[in-house]
DNA sequence: CCGTGTTTGTACAACGTTGTAAGCAACGTT
DNA sequence: AACGTTGCTTACAACGTTGTACAAACACGG
């Protein structure tokens, strides 16, 4: 059975708020007082209820990760991260899948709110700021891609400065027929309007002309939307002579496209992705990347919310930048051979 | 402001009690004192109080799984079906990472105690039976392997039976210095004992002698160690024919250390894992691999919890097992090559 | 020895919800 | 016309905790 403050107390013969003071850390309890009511926990095993607590304190200790899906590894690796920082401020963290839809996502932002959270840290796919009316004053943190104007606090690098950089490295090994792959029609798609605008101005930059045959769009940014993007480039008969994926995910699949193809990786082509997924520092041939720095963009998300529950609910919406690294690696090495 | 039932039904000039049988939808309210109330639950955009439901009704609906590392594709994936699973039953689930050390498991399954959860969902790496004793009734259920004479339900597949079938197939086509990636020597690693003695157990009935020389160890799972224990094997003159590696994070990362030490897959050396991640569909060769019914694990487990929390707490412990399948693909195709 | 201030403990109410018991109509039956 | 029945609604208490207000015990200086 479980046991109550009311068990602790009558043992401990003392009165049910002694016992709370000596649970809470109170310090005005005289020590063999404390000693006997810490005896008597210890015998009962005693818990406190949380739910009862939370009711009695407005608060949960609890903050949610609502993300598209957990095994997509940059959003696992992303996960890790903000559990971690959260456990620093003593909090659980409650890991939602939305699955990505705009409907979904909509479902988890607001029903999210009937309460038991303090707070969210949502990494939206597919949802514009309108959607984020009905959160009631909970605070928020968005990741990612900036809806705009949005009325939250959001954390994201610079896409488009980090999508010119990788850009340009490919152009700098010279290559100059280079594919897009993840661009997406529907408007919800920021994250690749942004890495699309930074492939364009690196070409531009190097005053190459921007060929529309070579950007292929992909609905999804799964490993089967990265192989099936390439093979319709191919069969479409564009013959790039390097590939920039919107993320490390399509950057495999398209990796096991061209090899299905009989085309070398970097020789033939050269292949960039985004991200920095551990999948892509162990894959034949190991992938160039952008490496967003995921422990820094969790600890300041969370540190934002930090903020917001400790007062500061009507501050108007801050905006942060996280830094991230082009980080090169044989799918992009230089020369007739990658390095054996 | 957040609203509560009180204002709700002033405002539909109602009792709060039948305001509450509106929202729990209790069959008896008039259909205009039903339409009114609904009227002032929309406009005042009502959400119930979920500490408050809980501390009434004794229940969160809320459960929890714990898992030793998020970023280990299995689990997200493992994570992701059981999400669902639990959301049939209107179940939230409370993702936990316990780090996989003996230490932190032991936090994870005492601490989560703490309320807040009707029931738990372990997936222990490190833990024993006896770890388990102080959940005070919280119904558990294990996933992976068995924790001996566990008191708590548990969902598996048959390891042994596993292991053997895919080191069959290595056998089947013709290989015979088979090594064997991932043993343990920690009392722990029940996995790895299980898996290994599927290997050994498919050595014997093919009249292969068990050589020592060719089982290589590996303290974690991940891509490096599994890289790691090839370099070991190569630098120390064993020259396998097959590897088979006990999960695919193992195999992807041996995968990479052949490749770099110019072993051609499977020509040279063919590659099996276990688990079926996505990575493995889509690596360079795609992956030979055991794959559990993930989906399922995840079902039963959910409903062997919920038919804890419905009643039978005393039930003796159930041990389900889940199908899995052996899943052939290019690393260890036969022939000389494998198919384009 | 008294007044003053500090320490230590208590009783009570409140957080927002739902189960229980009971009240009050309106109805059809005797 | 009195009587259960049924349908609908309400008041009240309880879930386990903590904040507030206050009382009792104690320490100290004048």
């Amino acid at each position: 059975m479980r046991h109550r403050l009311k068990d602790v107390a009558e043992r401990a013969g003392v009165s049910v708020k002694t016992v709370s003071n000596v649970v809470n850390g109170y310090v005005h309890v005289r020590p063999d007082t404390r000693a006997r009511v810490e005896e008597a926990i210890a015998e009962l095993n005693y818990r406190p209820n949380l739910s009862a607590r939370n009711l009695r304190k407005g608060r949960t200790g609890v903050i949610a990760l609502a993300v598209p899906e957990l095994d997509i590894p940059y959003f696992a690796e992303l996960a890790r991260h903000v559990v971690s920082a959260a456990a620093v401020h003593g909090w659980t963290v409650l890991i939602d899948q939305t699955g990505g839809g705009p409907e979904q996502e909509r479902v988890a932002a607001a029903g999210i709110g009937d309460h038991m959270i303090d707070g969210l840290i949502f990494s939206p796919l597919a949802l514009t700021a309108d959607d984020l009316a009905n959160l009631d004053g909970m605070p928020m943190v968005l990741l990612g891609e900036r809806v705009d104007h949005g009325p939250a606090d959001h954390v994201a690098i610079d896409n488009v400065a980090a999508a010119r950089e990788i850009t340009a490295h490919l152009i700098g090994l010279g290559r100059r027929r280079i594919a897009a792959i993840g661009s997406q029609r529907t408007p919800e798609g920021a994250s690749a309007r942004l890495r699309l605008a930074g492939y364009t101005a690196a070409l531009a930059e190097a005053g190459i002309g921007y060929d529309e045959a070579l950007v292929a769009s992909a609905s999804a940014w799964h490993r089967a939307d990265g192989a099936a993007a390439v093979r319709h480039l191919l069969t479409s008969g564009v013959r790039p002579d390097a590939v920039f994926c919107f993320n490390d995910t399509l950057a495999l699949g398209a990796l096991r496209a061209l090899h299905e193809a009989g085309l070398r990786v970097p020789d033939d082509v050269a292949v960039a992705g985004f991200d920095d997924i551990e999948d892509g520092r162990f894959s034949v041939p190991t992938l160039t990347t952008i490496a967003p720095d995921k422990e820094r963009i969790a600890k300041l998300a969370v540190e934002l919310l930090a903020g917001r529950l400790a007062g500061d609910r009507d501050a108007p919406p801050r905006e942060l930048q996280a830094p991230y690294r082009l980080t090169p690696r044989e799918s992009t090495a230089p020369g007739p051979r990658p390095p054996r």
